[in-house]
DNA sequence: GGTTTCATGTAACTAGTTACATGATTTA
DNA sequence: TAAATCATGTAACTAGTTACATGAAACC
């Protein structure tokens, strides 16, 4: 799981309580990822129990007391670990956002394997659309409506991986070693 | 929830059994779509409880017998009833490449009507993108390594949201009713 | 003799959603 | 005076993952 990672990376830019929290991931984090409150309470709850994130209470006039939470040097430990272990799984592309939103407190030089490894699948993901665009749609000028139809489905998958592996080579330029 | 959905389209193109679904979604579908088998028993039977699918057991030698699912009439409604309604949520893109995929078994032009109104959509979310791009990275070679990052992060969400309205385009263009 | 394929499932767990609950203050 | 913002939570549910279980046949 990364919901935890995703609030380590945000709090570690700036502490914050679950509410504020909620919002950022309403707002910038939240475009390619999304939390309800009720997620982020409960997350926030565990973390401190594990001494991931350390709590202040903090009591506000005309305003509810809030608890703020802040990154732990455990917690900045494990975020530093998970930059740096194998990205796989379903949810892999997404923590791959946030691993390079937060690579700066990890190894920048292991998200860049990470995103090579990632680019290197796509490619191979990319040729194997092709193939079956090949194999199966060898005119698609003359499709059925339904041939129409699942021709477009494998398009998506085509555009996808293309857009996916551009973005990589632009990630990976931009974090090239300064030599 | 959409898992029922994908079942049901599948089972529209070919009578199956939950071991020959699960393996469809390993390979076509599951490029996009992932299920377990564990989750795809489960959803059968409910399926089944419910009336959307019928039932076949048939017996194999040399093989364990096997459960044949086939869209009931009370499915194949309900699977015309969800291409013609609204997608929202977070898993509307997919959502939306699994109608396409089923558009022939539903309404072609209420289909059309989904895709614009996400391209419509996506257009104003690059549209925000771009602004912030401007307001927070209006020089994006003086950067320091996090702002580096965090415009990485800003470009993929172009980058996606650039494709996938290129990728609508394609769509409504190929369902444009023929005048 | 070991792995893959066919074929079905249960049980326990983790993650995520929806609905409900409270209550003051500020803004339209 | 109604809605939005700030601020926290509980409870119940749905969806998805991981681990366990069985057993024959075909393939290498």
């Amino acid at each position: 799981m990364a919901l935890e990672h995703a609030i380590l990376v945000s709090l570690m830019e700036q502490s914050a309580s679950g509410y504020e929290l909620a919002r950022r991931f309403d707002r910038s984090i939240g475009h390619f990822w999304n939390a309800s409150h009720q997620q982020i309470y409960r997350t926030l709850k565990r973390m401190h129990r594990d001494g991931w994130v350390d709590l202040e209470h903090i009591s506000q006039e005309s305003r509810p007391d809030k608890k703020v939470y802040t990154t732990s040097s455990v917690g900045s430990d494990e975020l530093r670990e998970w930059i740096s272990t194998e990205t796989t799984g379903s949810n892999s592309r997404v923590e791959l956002v946030l691993k390079l939103r937060g690579a700066s407190y990890g190894d920048i030089s292991s998200v860049r394997e990470q995103f090579e490894h990632h680019r290197d699948a796509a490619t191979q993901r990319l040729d194997v659309y092709r193939r079956i665009e090949k194999h199966d749609f060898p005119d698609p000028t003359r499709l059925s409506a339904r041939g129409v139809h699942q021709h477009l489905v494998l398009t998506a998958g085509l555009r996808i991986e293309e857009g996916f592996i551009a973005w990589c080579s632009e990630v990976l330029d931009a974090l090239a070693p300064q030599t």
